[in-house]
DNA sequence: AATTATAATTAAATATTTTTAATCATGATA
DNA sequence: TATCATGATTAAAAATATTTAATTATAATT
């Protein structure tokens, strides 16, 4: 799997809390910037793309609040709000902002990591599965690349979205219709010859699909262990 | 854009709260169908496929935490967590397992939507523009169709997808190696031809661009308003 | 203003993918 | 087991997309 460090731009007017959380998230594996103010967050978030904000409402100056009005109509990273405890008014406000998720503070340091790499799952995909194996069948969905029984086999865009889908959700059947949706084709015996070519491609014995399995009447499953 | 039902499941073993939560659900327009405990819900969720599922940590019998264990490996439906006031250590453990969210019971009904919205929109997404308008444009993303000006003009997947993609992030700009990523291309002037036939489609001075610009140096950006 | 680098456009060649159709195989059911 | 429905396989035809290359246009820099 390939390395990445998310890069988090943590915002908090408080020196304390912004070392001991930046220290936290670097031994975390995270790459950390930090502003103690939203105005200086304003000025950061120009000139690099974070992935994500972690960001303290409370602040001297601009709060958290008025830094998420002032891009949510530019900015696409998620955030993470800091609240005091028990200020449910706020926490709702910022999420209907737009803020992804919030934490009470003081918060424990274990259930910030849980709810970053939780967002950073559903943005950036951090975590979805772009490699695999099983017995002896390699997926390189990044290099558009199977590897079976030491042979290679390209694999199209085409190919690569149906098995990224059906990666990321084994054992669910999915329809000709749905999968066509998914490539934007609307002929079923269309799919049929895309099965039938994947297939050769990933199954020991593509006469007898052990992983890419039909479904009679419903679709096709993949079943990778 | 397209009216969809999520479909919930509610478990928990208090009656009081599963009617009081499913009738304001139900008010916010999602499905709901409700288990008064772990082994039910287990039972259901072998017969239908939910969106999302609202679970309580503390019931008699089998727990909320032990239904997750139990699941873990084949469920890929998204789980929000109600957990008692303050234990954090259960919290934890839930997000752990693998749960997306929690909510601290008593909950506000408004902040348990918006939970429920922000987990949707990134799973199933719900939210996700399908189709959207500017000036005398309509993009359709669903039926691959562009009406500029009452004239059709049909788009092919790899249009689909780029417009997808920066429809949903207007205002960033992707180079054309990310685009290039997008759609499993690998030469640089492949996009620029890609992008000139995408302009002749959604322009309406396809040779002054107002919506789909380059950025010199660094590849294109969509402005919608 | 001239130079240089980057981008846009076009059309033709090339390559790939989808569709179709015919045939075979398999599973379900009466 | 005979029949019917559904799925698999193949190869060829048709449709579509990508690549290339030559030319033109535009922006940035000296």
């Amino acid at each position: 799997m390939d390395k990445f460090k998310a890069h988090i731009l943590l915002v908090d007017d408080d020196e304390g809390i912004r070392s001991l959380v930046k220290k936290y998230l670097n031994e975390n594996n995270f790459l950390v910037t930090t502003s103690d103010s939203a105005e200086n967050a304003s000025e950061k978030i120009k000139i690099i793309k974070f992935d994500l904000i972690i960001l303290d409402i409370m602040m001297s100056g601009k709060s958290g609040l008025d830094f998420i009005n002032d891009h949510k109509k530019d900015l696409d990273t998620p955030i993470i709000l800091l609240t005091a405890k028990g200020e449910a008014s706020e926490r709702v406000e910022g999420l209907e902002l737009g803020a992804d998720d919030y934490l009470a503070k003081p918060f424990e340091p274990k259930e910030l990591i849980l709810r970053i790499k939780n967002i950073l799952t559903k943005t950036i995909k951090i975590d979805q599965k772009r490699i695999i194996e099983f017995e002896n069948v390699k997926i390189d969905l990044n290099k558009l690349l199977i590897i079976k029984n030491k042979k290679e086999f390209k694999i199209n865009n085409t190919e690569k979205v149906i098995l990224e889908k059906m990666i990321n959700n084994p054992g669910n059947t999915f329809s000709r219709e749905s999968i066509g949706q998914l490539i934007s084709l609307d002929k079923e015996r269309s799919i049929d010859v895309i099965i039938t070519r994947l297939r050769k491609k990933i199954e020991i014995d593509p006469k007898n699909p052990k992983f890419l399995q039909t479904i009679r009447g419903a679709g096709y499953v993949l079943w990778i262990e």
